[in-house]
DNA sequence: TCATTAACTGTCG
DNA sequence: CGACAGTTAATGA
């Protein structure tokens, strides 16, 4: 309930793992611990940056809206995994939109702050560089996909990466999505989505029941994009 | 239970 | 394939 970093159990956090610096135990004990409810936007694009927020536990999206008024969410984040951060540094606004996908707890550091910890703390510094690296693959990569695949790729493609990062129990994926959202990570709309679903539910490869979508057979889905992966990764 | 939201279907450009 | 309209199912006050 109180989120502090001494209780948490984020190994993967950046700061929690350089916790036993006293640098970085100090600023920690000055972060700002928030709940906000779902479906809540808690960084919006253009305004000023303030800091980093650290996603405590739920889940939360990363979007950026295009010309056309049309949401593309860029990733999904959950517990340990920072936001905001591409605003850090020489840009002064942040740089996307965040919302709570569920009710969630996030912790909140300031720029100044964490400025302190990146000019004293190398290894932590070191770690938030090997972060950026890692983020910056992966968006490429997801430009890649979105301009290359067909929308049944598309919708495939984000049904595996919610497997992968959030896992599947008793047959259904463990993050619930609206067709909305799905569609916002696919880069496609929401009728697309579901006809995609309906599909796929036909041929047995998926089932679904009210929101909840379980992936029934795995190697066939992975199948089907595998061609454009390695594609891509080539 | 009723009203609102989300899921789904058909059609057209 | 995306946009729009219309219908049905789920949700929640």
């Amino acid at each position: 309930m109180d989120g502090s970093c001494e209780i948490c159990k984020n190994d993967s956090c950046l700061i929690k793992k350089n916790l036993s610096n006293s640098i970085v135990a100090n600023v920690a004990q000055h972060k700002k611990v928030m709940r906000v409810q779902k479906n809540r936007q808690f960084i919006i694009e253009g305004t000023l940056v303030q800091g980093l927020f650290f996603v405590f536990d739920g889940v939360t999206k990363i979007s950026k809206t295009n010309f056309n008024g049309k949401e593309q969410i860029l990733r999904f984040s959950k517990q340990g995994e920072t936001i905001g951060y591409r605003g850090f540094g020489n840009s002064k606004e942040y740089q996307i939109d965040a919302f709570s996908v569920t009710d969630a707890t996030l912790c909140f550091f300031s720029s100044d702050r964490l400025e302190d910890l990146f000019t004293n703390v190398p290894l932590m510094t070191y770690d938030f560089m090997r972060f950026y690296a890692e983020e910056l693959s992966n968006s490429e990569t997801k430009v890649q996909k979105i301009a290359q695949m067909t929308v049944r790729e598309k919708v495939i493609d984000s049904l595996l990466y919610i497997y992968r990062k959030f896992g599947q129990t008793n047959d259904f994926l463990k993050l619930n999505l609206s067709r909305k959202d799905i569609a916002g990570y696919a880069g496609t709309n929401e009728e697309q989505v579901i006809r995609v679903l309906s599909s796929l539910e036909k041929e047995g490869v998926i089932s679904k029941k009210g929101k909840k979508i379980g992936l029934l057979k795995l190697q066939d889905l992975k199948a089907e994009i595998e061609e454009h992966n390695y594609y891509l990764s080539s």
